[in-house]
DNA sequence: ACGCCTCTGGAACGAACGCTCTAGTCAGAC
DNA sequence: GTCTGACTAGAGCGTTCGTTCCAGAGGCGT
Protein backbone atom coordinates (compact mmCIF):
# COMPACT_ATOMS: atom_id res chain seq x y z
CA UNK A 1 0.00 0.00 0.00
CA UNK A 2 2.52 2.56 1.07
CA UNK A 3 4.70 3.85 -2.00
CA UNK A 4 8.36 4.09 -1.24
CA UNK A 5 10.71 3.65 1.77
CA UNK A 6 10.91 6.88 2.78
CA UNK A 7 7.83 6.19 5.24
CA UNK A 8 10.57 4.34 6.87
CA UNK A 9 10.87 7.55 9.47
CA UNK A 10 8.52 7.68 12.20
CA UNK A 11 8.92 11.15 13.88
CA UNK A 12 7.34 13.49 11.20
CA UNK A 13 5.22 10.35 9.68
CA UNK A 14 5.63 10.10 5.59
CA UNK A 15 4.91 14.11 5.28
CA UNK A 16 4.47 12.55 1.50
CA UNK A 17 1.92 9.63 1.94
CA UNK A 18 0.01 12.31 4.44
CA UNK A 19 -0.15 14.40 1.45
CA UNK A 20 -1.64 11.83 -0.88
CA UNK A 21 -3.98 10.95 1.40
CA UNK A 22 -4.94 14.68 2.26
CA UNK A 23 -6.08 15.10 -1.61
CA UNK A 24 -8.08 11.91 -1.50
CA UNK A 25 -9.73 12.97 1.74
CA UNK A 26 -10.30 16.22 0.20
CA UNK A 27 -11.22 14.70 -3.39
CA UNK A 28 -13.53 12.23 -2.03
CA UNK A 29 -15.76 14.77 0.17
CA UNK A 30 -15.72 17.04 -2.77
CA UNK A 31 -17.06 14.52 -5.38
CA UNK A 32 -19.33 13.36 -2.68
CA UNK A 33 -21.01 16.75 -1.82
CA UNK A 34 -21.25 18.48 -5.19
CA UNK A 35 -20.06 15.62 -7.90
CA UNK A 36 -17.32 15.12 -10.20
CA UNK A 37 -17.67 17.43 -12.76
CA UNK A 38 -18.39 20.50 -10.54
CA UNK A 39 -15.51 19.95 -8.27
CA UNK A 40 -12.38 20.98 -9.99
CA UNK A 41 -8.45 19.79 -9.36
CA UNK A 42 -7.74 23.29 -8.41
CA UNK A 43 -10.07 23.22 -5.63
CA UNK A 44 -9.44 20.06 -4.70
CA UNK A 45 -6.03 20.63 -4.50
CA UNK A 46 -6.63 23.96 -2.22
CA UNK A 47 -9.12 21.77 0.53
CA UNK A 48 -6.27 19.35 1.01
CA UNK A 49 -3.43 22.17 1.60
CA UNK A 50 -1.41 20.87 -1.70
CA UNK A 51 -0.69 22.38 -5.14
CA UNK A 52 -1.28 21.32 -8.51
CA UNK A 53 1.97 19.67 -9.07
CA UNK A 54 1.40 17.48 -6.12
CA UNK A 55 -1.95 16.15 -7.16
CA UNK A 56 -0.49 15.18 -10.54
CA UNK A 57 2.85 13.88 -8.95
CA UNK A 58 0.50 11.45 -6.97
CA UNK A 59 -2.08 11.20 -9.85
CA UNK A 60 -0.23 11.23 -13.19
CA UNK A 61 -3.12 9.86 -14.36
CA UNK A 62 -5.09 13.12 -13.61
CA UNK A 63 -8.69 13.86 -12.53
CA UNK A 64 -10.25 10.21 -13.44
CA UNK A 65 -7.24 8.10 -11.95
CA UNK A 66 -7.96 10.45 -8.59
CA UNK A 67 -11.64 9.92 -8.55
CA UNK A 68 -10.71 5.94 -9.07
CA UNK A 69 -8.60 6.54 -5.56
CA UNK A 70 -11.67 9.30 -4.01
CA UNK A 71 -14.37 6.59 -4.66
CA UNK A 72 -11.85 3.54 -3.43
CA UNK A 73 -11.62 5.77 -0.10
CA UNK A 74 -15.21 6.53 0.08
CA UNK A 75 -16.05 2.60 -0.22
CA UNK A 76 -13.85 1.84 2.94
CA UNK A 77 -15.24 4.62 4.68
CA UNK A 78 -18.81 3.40 3.88
CA UNK A 79 -18.02 -0.29 4.67
CA UNK A 80 -17.03 0.39 8.05
CA UNK A 81 -19.42 2.41 9.16
CA UNK A 82 -21.57 -0.24 7.40
CA UNK A 83 -19.77 -3.03 9.39
CA UNK A 84 -20.04 -1.04 13.15
CA UNK A 85 -23.71 -0.22 12.69
CA UNK A 86 -24.32 -3.52 11.48
CA UNK A 87 -22.92 -5.33 14.78
CA UNK A 88 -25.30 -3.38 17.47
CA UNK A 89 -27.99 -5.82 16.95
CA UNK A 90 -27.86 -9.67 16.70
CA UNK A 91 -30.92 -9.39 14.30
CA UNK A 92 -30.45 -8.24 11.43
CA UNK A 93 -33.91 -6.24 10.95
CA UNK A 94 -33.34 -4.57 13.60
CA UNK A 95 -29.84 -3.64 12.99
CA UNK A 96 -30.44 -2.54 9.72
CA UNK A 97 -33.25 -0.59 11.17
CA UNK A 98 -31.15 0.72 13.76
CA UNK A 99 -28.33 1.76 10.98
CA UNK A 100 -30.64 4.28 8.88
CA UNK A 101 -31.68 6.10 11.84
CA UNK A 102 -27.72 6.08 12.25
CA UNK A 103 -27.29 7.35 8.92
CA UNK A 104 -30.46 9.44 9.33
CA UNK A 105 -28.94 11.27 12.07
CA UNK A 106 -24.90 12.09 10.58
CA UNK A 107 -27.06 13.24 7.01
CA UNK A 108 -29.05 15.94 9.14
CA UNK A 109 -25.55 16.68 10.94
CA UNK A 110 -24.07 17.15 7.74
CA UNK A 111 -26.58 20.08 6.86
CA UNK A 112 -27.66 17.31 4.52
CA UNK A 113 -24.95 17.54 2.29
CA UNK A 114 -22.82 13.89 3.16
CA UNK A 115 -24.68 11.77 1.18
CA UNK A 116 -23.67 8.70 -0.53
CA UNK A 117 -19.79 8.46 -1.40
CA UNK A 118 -20.29 7.34 -5.30
CA UNK A 119 -24.33 7.64 -6.37
CA UNK A 120 -23.03 11.08 -7.77
CA UNK A 121 -20.09 10.76 -9.54
CA UNK A 122 -21.10 6.90 -10.38
CA UNK A 123 -24.41 8.56 -12.10
CA UNK A 124 -22.35 11.48 -14.19
CA UNK A 125 -19.87 9.43 -15.13
CA UNK A 126 -22.12 6.50 -16.36
CA UNK A 127 -21.10 5.29 -19.72
CA UNK A 128 -18.48 7.67 -20.33
CA UNK A 129 -15.72 7.27 -17.64
CA UNK A 130 -15.04 3.43 -17.35
CA UNK A 131 -12.77 3.16 -14.56
CA UNK A 132 -14.77 5.08 -12.80
CA UNK A 133 -18.01 2.89 -13.20
CA UNK A 134 -15.88 -0.67 -12.24
CA UNK A 135 -14.83 1.19 -8.94
CA UNK A 136 -18.14 2.23 -8.21
CA UNK A 137 -19.29 -1.33 -9.12
CA UNK A 138 -16.72 -2.19 -6.58
CA UNK A 139 -17.83 0.13 -3.80
CA UNK A 140 -21.38 -1.04 -4.26
CA UNK A 141 -20.58 -5.22 -4.57
CA UNK A 142 -18.51 -4.55 -1.37
CA UNK A 143 -21.20 -3.31 0.53
CA UNK A 144 -24.09 -5.39 -0.75
CA UNK A 145 -21.12 -8.25 0.69
CA UNK A 146 -21.30 -6.79 4.31
CA UNK A 147 -25.30 -6.38 4.21
CA UNK A 148 -25.66 -10.18 2.79
CA UNK A 149 -22.97 -11.51 5.27
CA UNK A 150 -25.20 -10.16 8.38
CA UNK A 151 -28.00 -11.60 7.07
CA UNK A 152 -26.68 -14.93 6.45
CA UNK A 153 -25.45 -14.61 10.21
CA UNK A 154 -28.86 -13.78 11.17
CA UNK A 155 -30.19 -16.90 9.75
CA UNK A 156 -31.40 -16.19 6.10
CA UNK A 157 -29.95 -18.99 3.54
CA UNK A 158 -27.39 -17.74 1.28
CA UNK A 159 -29.12 -16.96 -1.65
CA UNK A 160 -31.65 -15.31 -0.40
CA UNK A 161 -29.46 -13.03 1.54
CA UNK A 162 -28.13 -12.18 -1.67
CA UNK A 163 -30.92 -10.96 -2.78
CA UNK A 164 -32.41 -8.96 0.01
CA UNK A 165 -28.82 -7.22 -0.04
CA UNK A 166 -29.41 -5.83 -3.02
CA UNK A 167 -33.03 -4.63 -2.06
CA UNK A 168 -31.41 -3.45 1.19
CA UNK A 169 -28.70 -1.14 -0.38
CA UNK A 170 -31.37 -0.24 -3.01
CA UNK A 171 -33.36 1.14 -0.34
CA UNK A 172 -30.76 2.86 1.97
CA UNK A 173 -29.29 4.37 -1.45
CA UNK A 174 -32.90 5.67 -2.47
CA UNK A 175 -33.48 6.74 0.96
CA UNK A 176 -30.64 8.75 1.59
CA UNK A 177 -31.28 10.79 -1.77
CA UNK A 178 -34.74 11.40 -0.85
CA UNK A 179 -33.96 12.86 2.54
CA UNK A 180 -31.07 14.94 1.09
CA UNK A 181 -33.40 16.89 -1.19
CA UNK A 182 -36.49 16.65 1.06
CA UNK A 183 -33.95 17.87 3.98
CA UNK A 184 -35.76 15.56 5.92
CA UNK A 185 -35.09 12.82 7.86
CA UNK A 186 -38.34 10.95 7.33
CA UNK A 187 -37.66 8.67 4.08
CA UNK A 188 -34.68 7.10 5.80
CA UNK A 189 -37.00 7.07 9.11
CA UNK A 190 -39.29 5.34 7.00
CA UNK A 191 -37.14 2.92 4.78
CA UNK A 192 -35.61 1.84 8.25
CA UNK A 193 -39.24 0.68 9.69
CA UNK A 194 -40.17 -0.98 6.39
CA UNK A 195 -36.86 -3.35 5.71
CA UNK A 196 -37.33 -4.37 9.24
CA UNK A 197 -40.71 -5.48 8.25
CA UNK A 198 -39.79 -6.93 4.67
CA UNK A 199 -36.78 -8.72 6.31
CA UNK A 200 -39.25 -10.00 9.34
CA UNK A 201 -41.69 -11.23 6.42
CA UNK A 202 -38.82 -13.09 4.64
CA UNK A 203 -37.83 -14.69 7.72
CA UNK A 204 -41.16 -15.65 9.11
CA UNK A 205 -41.51 -17.81 5.64
CA UNK B 1 -28.42 25.50 -42.84
CA UNK B 2 -32.47 25.37 -44.03
CA UNK B 3 -33.76 25.91 -40.89
CA UNK B 4 -34.04 29.96 -42.00
CA UNK B 5 -37.31 29.06 -44.11
CA UNK B 6 -39.03 26.28 -42.35
CA UNK B 7 -41.22 28.67 -40.63
CA UNK B 8 -42.80 30.01 -43.79
CA UNK B 9 -43.31 26.31 -45.05
CA UNK B 10 -45.33 24.96 -42.14
CA UNK B 11 -46.88 27.89 -41.13
CA UNK B 12 -48.15 26.31 -37.65
CA UNK B 13 -49.41 28.51 -35.01
CA UNK B 14 -46.73 27.29 -32.14
CA UNK B 15 -43.32 27.50 -33.83
CA UNK B 16 -41.96 29.38 -31.48
CA UNK B 17 -43.23 27.42 -28.68
CA UNK B 18 -41.68 24.25 -30.55
CA UNK B 19 -38.88 25.60 -30.43
CA UNK B 20 -38.82 26.23 -26.48
CA UNK B 21 -39.75 22.70 -26.25
CA UNK B 22 -36.97 21.09 -28.07
CA UNK B 23 -35.27 23.11 -25.95
CA UNK B 24 -36.40 21.56 -22.52
CA UNK B 25 -36.31 18.35 -24.03
CA UNK B 26 -32.87 17.94 -25.24
CA UNK B 27 -31.90 19.38 -21.44
CA UNK B 28 -34.07 17.13 -19.66
CA UNK B 29 -32.05 14.26 -21.45
CA UNK B 30 -28.68 15.44 -21.51
CA UNK B 31 -29.13 16.32 -17.42
CA UNK B 32 -31.18 12.43 -17.30
CA UNK B 33 -27.87 10.82 -18.97
CA UNK B 34 -24.60 12.72 -18.09
CA UNK B 35 -25.97 15.92 -15.39
CA UNK B 36 -26.10 19.12 -14.92
CA UNK B 37 -22.85 20.20 -14.63
CA UNK B 38 -21.14 18.31 -18.18
CA UNK B 39 -24.47 19.31 -20.04
CA UNK B 40 -22.82 22.61 -21.75
CA UNK B 41 -25.48 25.08 -22.70
CA UNK B 42 -24.57 24.81 -26.51
CA UNK B 43 -24.55 21.08 -26.55
CA UNK B 44 -28.11 21.34 -25.39
CA UNK B 45 -28.95 24.26 -28.32
CA UNK B 46 -27.27 21.97 -30.74
CA UNK B 47 -28.97 19.26 -29.94
CA UNK B 48 -31.95 20.59 -29.91
CA UNK B 49 -31.36 21.93 -33.36
CA UNK B 50 -31.41 25.89 -31.78
CA UNK B 51 -28.83 28.14 -31.13
CA UNK B 52 -27.94 30.23 -28.11
CA UNK B 53 -29.92 33.12 -28.93
CA UNK B 54 -32.67 31.14 -28.97
CA UNK B 55 -31.83 29.68 -25.61
CA UNK B 56 -31.66 32.84 -24.06
CA UNK B 57 -34.62 34.30 -25.35
CA UNK B 58 -36.67 31.87 -23.90
CA UNK B 59 -34.63 31.31 -21.20
CA UNK B 60 -33.00 34.65 -19.68
CA UNK B 61 -32.76 33.40 -16.46
CA UNK B 62 -29.49 31.13 -17.86
CA UNK B 63 -28.64 27.78 -17.18
CA UNK B 64 -30.53 27.23 -13.79
CA UNK B 65 -33.55 28.21 -14.78
CA UNK B 66 -33.65 25.92 -18.04
CA UNK B 67 -32.97 23.23 -15.61
CA UNK B 68 -36.20 24.15 -13.44
CA UNK B 69 -37.99 23.81 -17.00
CA UNK B 70 -36.23 20.90 -17.65
CA UNK B 71 -36.59 19.21 -14.18
CA UNK B 72 -40.64 20.00 -14.24
CA UNK B 73 -40.61 18.22 -17.82
CA UNK B 74 -39.06 14.92 -16.38
CA UNK B 75 -41.50 15.46 -13.60
CA UNK B 76 -44.35 15.22 -15.83
CA UNK B 77 -42.86 12.61 -18.14
CA UNK B 78 -42.29 10.04 -14.99
CA UNK B 79 -45.52 10.74 -13.52
CA UNK B 80 -47.41 9.62 -16.69
CA UNK B 81 -45.69 6.73 -16.63
CA UNK B 82 -45.62 5.60 -13.17
CA UNK B 83 -49.96 6.18 -13.09
CA UNK B 84 -49.65 3.83 -16.47
CA UNK B 85 -47.81 1.73 -15.04
CA UNK B 86 -49.37 1.57 -12.24
CA UNK B 87 -52.87 0.80 -13.16
CA UNK B 88 -51.80 -2.53 -15.10
CA UNK B 89 -53.02 -4.23 -11.63
CA UNK B 90 -55.60 -3.33 -9.35
CA UNK B 91 -53.40 -4.81 -6.36
CA UNK B 92 -50.62 -2.52 -5.56
CA UNK B 93 -48.33 -5.31 -4.56
CA UNK B 94 -48.59 -6.78 -8.05
CA UNK B 95 -48.48 -3.31 -9.86
CA UNK B 96 -45.72 -2.52 -7.91
CA UNK B 97 -43.75 -5.37 -9.03
CA UNK B 98 -45.00 -5.18 -12.51
CA UNK B 99 -43.62 -1.79 -12.54
CA UNK B 100 -40.02 -2.78 -11.85
CA UNK B 101 -39.89 -4.63 -14.51
CA UNK B 102 -40.97 -1.83 -17.38
CA UNK B 103 -38.14 0.19 -15.64
CA UNK B 104 -35.68 -2.60 -15.72
CA UNK B 105 -36.15 -3.21 -19.64
CA UNK B 106 -36.55 0.23 -20.28
CA UNK B 107 -33.44 0.91 -18.94
CA UNK B 108 -31.91 -1.71 -20.45
CA UNK B 109 -33.03 -0.53 -23.98
CA UNK B 110 -31.57 3.02 -23.15
CA UNK B 111 -27.84 0.71 -22.65
CA UNK B 112 -28.63 1.89 -19.10
CA UNK B 113 -28.75 5.89 -19.68
CA UNK B 114 -32.09 7.11 -19.14
CA UNK B 115 -32.66 6.52 -15.34
CA UNK B 116 -34.18 8.98 -12.87
CA UNK B 117 -34.50 12.31 -14.67
CA UNK B 118 -33.86 14.47 -11.87
CA UNK B 119 -31.66 11.96 -9.57
CA UNK B 120 -28.58 13.15 -11.05
CA UNK B 121 -29.04 17.27 -11.31
CA UNK B 122 -30.59 16.99 -7.68
CA UNK B 123 -27.32 15.27 -6.12
CA UNK B 124 -25.09 17.68 -8.09
CA UNK B 125 -26.76 20.84 -6.56
CA UNK B 126 -27.99 20.11 -4.04
CA UNK B 127 -27.50 22.85 -0.81
CA UNK B 128 -26.39 25.06 -4.07
CA UNK B 129 -29.00 26.02 -6.25
CA UNK B 130 -32.01 26.40 -4.20
CA UNK B 131 -34.57 26.77 -7.47
CA UNK B 132 -33.27 23.71 -8.58
CA UNK B 133 -33.75 22.09 -5.50
CA UNK B 134 -37.15 22.97 -5.52
CA UNK B 135 -37.58 21.93 -8.53
CA UNK B 136 -36.42 18.17 -7.06
CA UNK B 137 -38.52 18.20 -4.47
CA UNK B 138 -41.88 19.17 -6.07
CA UNK B 139 -40.96 16.38 -8.95
CA UNK B 140 -40.45 13.56 -6.06
CA UNK B 141 -43.35 14.67 -4.02
CA UNK B 142 -45.41 14.76 -7.04
CA UNK B 143 -44.47 11.19 -7.60
CA UNK B 144 -44.76 9.91 -4.26
CA UNK B 145 -48.29 11.39 -4.43
CA UNK B 146 -48.99 9.27 -7.51
CA UNK B 147 -47.84 5.73 -5.57
CA UNK B 148 -49.55 6.88 -2.02
CA UNK B 149 -52.97 7.38 -4.49
CA UNK B 150 -52.97 3.48 -5.84
CA UNK B 151 -52.13 2.21 -2.37
CA UNK B 152 -54.89 4.37 -0.59
CA UNK B 153 -57.20 2.82 -3.63
CA UNK B 154 -56.10 -0.46 -3.22
CA UNK B 155 -56.89 -0.51 0.42
CA UNK B 156 -54.06 1.03 2.19
CA UNK B 157 -54.73 3.96 5.25
CA UNK B 158 -54.17 6.81 3.82
CA UNK B 159 -51.87 7.47 7.02
CA UNK B 160 -49.86 4.12 5.90
CA UNK B 161 -50.17 5.00 2.13
CA UNK B 162 -48.59 8.31 2.94
CA UNK B 163 -45.22 6.27 4.86
CA UNK B 164 -45.30 3.68 2.37
CA UNK B 165 -45.07 5.80 -0.72
CA UNK B 166 -41.81 7.21 0.53
CA UNK B 167 -40.25 3.87 0.42
CA UNK B 168 -41.57 2.52 -2.22
CA UNK B 169 -40.06 5.75 -4.39
CA UNK B 170 -36.87 5.18 -2.08
CA UNK B 171 -36.34 1.90 -3.28
CA UNK B 172 -37.68 2.05 -7.02
CA UNK B 173 -34.98 5.33 -7.41
CA UNK B 174 -31.92 3.20 -5.51
CA UNK B 175 -32.49 0.41 -7.22
CA UNK B 176 -32.37 1.69 -10.89
CA UNK B 177 -29.00 4.04 -9.55
CA UNK B 178 -27.87 0.31 -8.75
CA UNK B 179 -29.03 -0.97 -12.21
CA UNK B 180 -27.74 1.49 -14.17
CA UNK B 181 -24.34 1.21 -12.19
CA UNK B 182 -24.05 -2.10 -12.62
CA UNK B 183 -26.12 -2.99 -15.99
CA UNK B 184 -28.06 -5.30 -15.08
CA UNK B 185 -31.59 -5.58 -14.37
CA UNK B 186 -31.22 -7.87 -11.47
CA UNK B 187 -31.57 -4.34 -8.64
CA UNK B 188 -34.46 -3.64 -10.31
CA UNK B 189 -36.15 -6.84 -10.31
CA UNK B 190 -35.13 -7.94 -6.21
CA UNK B 191 -36.85 -4.61 -5.59
CA UNK B 192 -40.00 -5.78 -7.24
CA UNK B 193 -40.07 -8.75 -5.51
CA UNK B 194 -39.31 -7.60 -2.51
CA UNK B 195 -41.58 -4.39 -2.50
CA UNK B 196 -44.61 -6.74 -3.65
CA UNK B 197 -43.56 -8.84 -0.18
CA UNK B 198 -43.61 -5.58 1.82
CA UNK B 199 -46.94 -4.48 0.71
CA UNK B 200 -48.28 -7.82 1.21
CA UNK B 201 -47.30 -7.89 4.77
CA UNK B 202 -48.13 -4.41 5.53
CA UNK B 203 -51.54 -5.43 4.24
CA UNK B 204 -52.21 -8.32 6.47
CA UNK B 205 -51.85 -6.35 9.31
C1' DA C 1 -46.26 50.35 -47.20
C1' DC C 2 -44.62 50.72 -42.65
C1' DG C 3 -42.73 50.00 -37.97
C1' DC C 4 -43.06 46.68 -34.20
C1' DC C 5 -41.98 42.79 -31.78
C1' DT C 6 -40.67 38.18 -31.34
C1' DC C 7 -37.31 35.08 -32.39
C1' DT C 8 -32.80 33.59 -34.60
C1' DG C 9 -27.85 33.40 -35.63
C1' DG C 10 -23.35 33.73 -34.08
C1' DA C 11 -19.19 36.57 -32.70
C1' DA C 12 -16.96 37.80 -28.60
C1' DC C 13 -15.97 38.12 -23.48
C1' DG C 14 -13.84 37.00 -19.06
C1' DA C 15 -13.44 33.16 -16.15
C1' DA C 16 -12.52 28.61 -15.19
C1' DC C 17 -11.35 24.12 -16.76
C1' DG C 18 -7.74 19.95 -16.99
C1' DC C 19 -3.28 19.56 -17.76
C1' DT C 20 1.89 20.42 -18.91
C1' DC C 21 6.08 22.28 -17.94
C1' DT C 22 10.11 23.81 -15.55
C1' DA C 23 12.48 25.45 -11.67
C1' DG C 24 13.21 24.70 -6.96
C1' DT C 25 13.62 22.32 -2.22
C1' DC C 26 15.23 18.74 0.53
C1' DA C 27 16.96 14.04 2.39
C1' DG C 28 19.68 10.48 2.05
C1' DA C 29 23.48 7.62 -0.81
C1' DC C 30 28.00 7.75 -2.31
C1' DG D 1 30.81 17.67 -1.29
C1' DT D 2 28.02 15.95 -5.08
C1' DC D 3 24.46 13.50 -7.05
C1' DT D 4 19.89 11.60 -7.30
C1' DG D 5 15.19 10.98 -6.95
C1' DA D 6 10.94 12.27 -4.63
C1' DC D 7 8.19 15.97 -3.87
C1' DT D 8 6.54 21.05 -4.07
C1' DA D 9 5.35 25.36 -6.29
C1' DG D 10 2.97 27.85 -9.63
C1' DA D 11 3.08 30.15 -14.36
C1' DG D 12 0.95 29.23 -18.44
C1' DC D 13 -1.05 26.22 -22.30
C1' DG D 14 -5.29 25.50 -25.22
C1' DT D 15 -10.01 24.67 -24.58
C1' DT D 16 -14.51 25.21 -23.07
C1' DC D 17 -17.65 27.30 -19.94
C1' DG D 18 -21.96 30.52 -19.16
C1' DT D 19 -23.19 34.67 -20.68
C1' DT D 20 -23.76 39.11 -23.34
C1' DC D 21 -24.56 41.58 -27.26
C1' DC D 22 -26.32 43.03 -31.59
C1' DA D 23 -27.60 42.66 -36.28
C1' DG D 24 -30.94 40.68 -38.80
C1' DA D 25 -35.42 37.72 -40.31
C1' DG D 26 -40.29 36.89 -40.35
C1' DG D 27 -45.12 37.62 -39.23
C1' DC D 28 -48.63 41.02 -37.99
C1' DG D 29 -51.52 45.12 -37.02
C1' DT D 30 -52.12 49.43 -39.10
Amino acid sequence: MSSTSQRARSGEAGAAADTRERIVRSASRLFQRQGYEASGIKLIAREADATLGSVYHFFPGGKEQLAVAAIRHGEEEFADMLRAGLEGDADAARAVEAFCGELATALRKSDWADGCPVTTTALETLGRVPAIQEACQGALRCWQEVIADKLRRSGFAAEEAGELSATVLSTLEGAETLSQIHRSEQPLRAAGRHLAVLLGAVHAE
